[in-house]
DNA sequence: CTACACATAGTGTAAAAACATATATTTGTA
DNA sequence: TACAAATATATGTTTTTACACTATGTGTAG
């Protein structure tokens, strides 16, 4: 455990920007493993999640399709049937949008804003495990990612 | 574009752990967006072309499914299958391992070899789009994801 | 030697992702 | 107005993933 040439058995990296991919896509990985044990309590997807988040950040607004495909995380996601999904479990609501008849008003539900809390509560525990750098280190860290991106 | 608020619309984060925890999720399916433009001309999934590539880093000796699947970046991943299909392509040999009959030997082929050779020669043109940080930070930021996850 | 726990790989199945395409609505414009 | 292009969402289909389970081989304690 410790440096991803360990981890994945890989001496050498062809410079610094391949190992920086591999470690990212590797921590992401590792991140998503993690939040799934907690998702999937919840029978979740992080995808699912991840929608729910942006339903509550807009809340008490709706959101349309798009405005919700762009926020996401993952840019591939088929947003229709992610929604179909938390509607068949009463998290969100989806309305005909009275202004443009193509879009659809999604909103969360009053039961899917529960299932956040609940879900935040445990989270606030779980991220105790990602104290190993300091929230300096932490923000320096994300200041490169953004810089890379970029 | 630019900072993960700005990307994802979000204004304010619970924390620094929580915004790093977005950017590595964020920056990995960036990245392998990117990719599969280039492993989608040679009809590779991301897992299959790391798979290739630690049956590389193995060539000439065989690489035994159980290695394979430590090694793999998504560890959750489905090696039997994976596997399957890169021999369907004939990228790879799988043969019963002589000493312990529970395993089996998988090797890459030369047209294995050739297959990644081809990608290379584009990953480094497409590489040059990382350069946006220097190595040395680059390094940084590897330094303290390896830090976050131990 | 036998019985049993463990290791290793493969399979079945339901769910989800990927990707192309279709349908409906609005917008711009000739 | 009419009509092409753009926008917003949904659907069809194939592939991939997740996860539980199975089958087989190995090693070891008694």
């Amino acid at each position: 455990m410790g440096s991803i040439g360990e981890e994945i058995k890989q001496k050498e990296f062809k410079n610094e920007y391949s190992k920086l991919m591999i470690n990212v896509l590797y921590t992401a990985s590792w991140l998503n493993t993690l939040q799934n044990s907690i998702f999937k309590e919840h029978k979740l997807t992080p995808q699912q999640y991840n929608s729910l988040r942006i339903l509550r950040g807009q809340h008490p607004d709706a959101a349309s399709v798009n405005l919700l495909k762009d926020r996401m995380i993952d840019k591939m996601s088929n947003v229709s049937r992610i929604i179909d999904k938390l509607k068949a479990k009463d998290l969100v609501t989806r309305k005909p949008c009275k202004h443009d008849r193509r879009q659809v008003d999604v909103k969360i539900t009053d039961k899917g804003l529960e299932l956040l809390e609940a879900i935040d509560l445990q989270m606030v525990d779980w991220e105790k495990n990602l104290h190993t750098i300091s929230p300096k280190e932490a923000e320096a860290a994300s200041a490169l990612l953004d810089k890379w991106r970029s």
